[in-house]
DNA sequence: AAAAATATTTGATCTAAATCAAATAAATTA
DNA sequence: TAATTTATTTGATTTAGATCAAATATTTTT
């Protein structure tokens, strides 16, 4: 039986989805590509591209880490986070629309490709399998957002934390114990609640033996206690 | 200048994307369409597909409205709402997936099509432009959710009940006086507070002069303010 | 290494909005 | 039309989590 719940119940943002695009372009598309791309360095806490700024390309993350949100007057919204090997900024490929609607900034260093968006554009309507397969990401960015739009609305703080903490040893680091790279205003943006708040939280959770937690590593003590802490809300 | 914060600050999720497929596919691809076609009506309240279950269609609104939702435990999140002409369901189309990742019912007695998604899968192979229009349309709701998502996790309940309500006026009925053919409860599931709240925020909206109300009609008075109500958060 | 700046923790207080409870109104059904 | 059910309104109370404030701890700069 297949659970349906990974996508939509959790606010975990990272991608199922395979890409390579190498198996459905032919040689000289691929060729064309690697004509259209850039390899750009990024450091800690610099920003991808900006929204409301003009779209032009669409980006592949190599290595390191990023999100991308929305700015508001005062407030930002996460809208997803990506390791490797992921695309960003898909959504750019709406008709009509030459501005970005989101913004992205790397979290870590991370090395990133930049492939013009007329490349992919032109692709998309040379090449049916492969605008399947940007179909497939796009509609897939959407169930993930709304899973996570589900948990930031229902789930009340230590749920969301707790989402927060799982998909950082489940899916981004893939290990229960990894660098603590996020700061608290990270956590706290992550999982829309106040630094207070995910300070109180992680000091509870640390007391209760579920993480250990020092200024270099984070370590998911109990797993199984942190799912239902997620599920429950 | 373009105001790119219409889809990324309002809760409004009625698309702009216009569904004109018939000038992009040849007249045997339209036949192959409309020969998977079925027609149906459904009553006010019925459910169209459910979360979890298989996807099987691509579903088109002729008349009526129709949201989509997210199913919790013992909650729901409203993600978008469609009025005609408009393709609904089309995140079905992630690849090895073939779950609903979110339920459909409508508002009100509405007239669907329901086309075997299949056919969409074939031409989207076959049809280089086809696919592009489904990766722009699917896109754009991506876009829209996540407005729809920043408002309800970043806005209060004023903000939240205003922009529903320019919703309905601007885009849904297109005129400031429309049938209110939506309860209490269906204006808290989509602007995310409980009936009590939408109730109290109501009496002071009549009491302000911003909207008018009796048991079959709502009328707008006062758009700017609610526009500034809307903005503010 | 000391000084300054920044980040984190902890406690006290406040508040938006939920919950609880009861009254009224409207819609259905008998 | 009366009786019953369902929806809506209004008031009182509670609460999760924000805000405010101050103390530590950590990092960065000098």
């Amino acid at each position: 039986m297949i659970d349906s719940n990974r996508l939509t119940r959790s606010s975990c943002t990272i991608s199922d989805v395979i890409l390579d695009y190498q198996s459905i372009l032919t040689p000289e598309e691929l060729e064309l590509i690697d004509s259209k791309t850039v390899e750009v360095k990024y450091r800690k806490g610099e920003v991808v591209f900006k929204q409301g700024s003009f779209a032009n390309n669409i980006c592949i993350i190599h290595e390191g880490l990023l999100k991308t949100y929305i700015e508001g007057n005062d407030n930002r919204l996460v809208l997803q986070v990506f390791s490797p090997v992921k695309m960003v900024g898909l959504s750019a490929l709406l008709e009509n629309s030459h501005v970005r609607h989101y913004s992205a900034q790397v979290y870590v260093e991370s090395r990133l490709s930049l492939i013009e968006i007329g490349v992919i554009r032109q692709l998309m309507a040379s090449n049916a399998a492969f605008a399947s397969k940007i179909v497939s990401l796009v509609a897939e960015q959407f169930i993930i957002t709304s899973g996570r739009f589900y948990c930031l609305t229902m789930k009340q703080t230590y749920g969301r934390l707790a989402d927060v903490l799982l998909c950082l040893g489940n899916r981004i680091y893939r290990t229960p114990r990894f660098p603590l790279q996020l700061s608290r205003k990270d956590f706290a943006e992550l999982s829309g609640m106040t630094i207070e708040s995910v300070s109180r939280i992680f000091t509870k959770f640390k007391h209760d033996g579920l993480i250990s937690l020092d200024n270099d590593y984070l370590e998911l003590l109990d797993i199984p206690k942190l799912e239902m802490i997620s599920s429950k809300g």
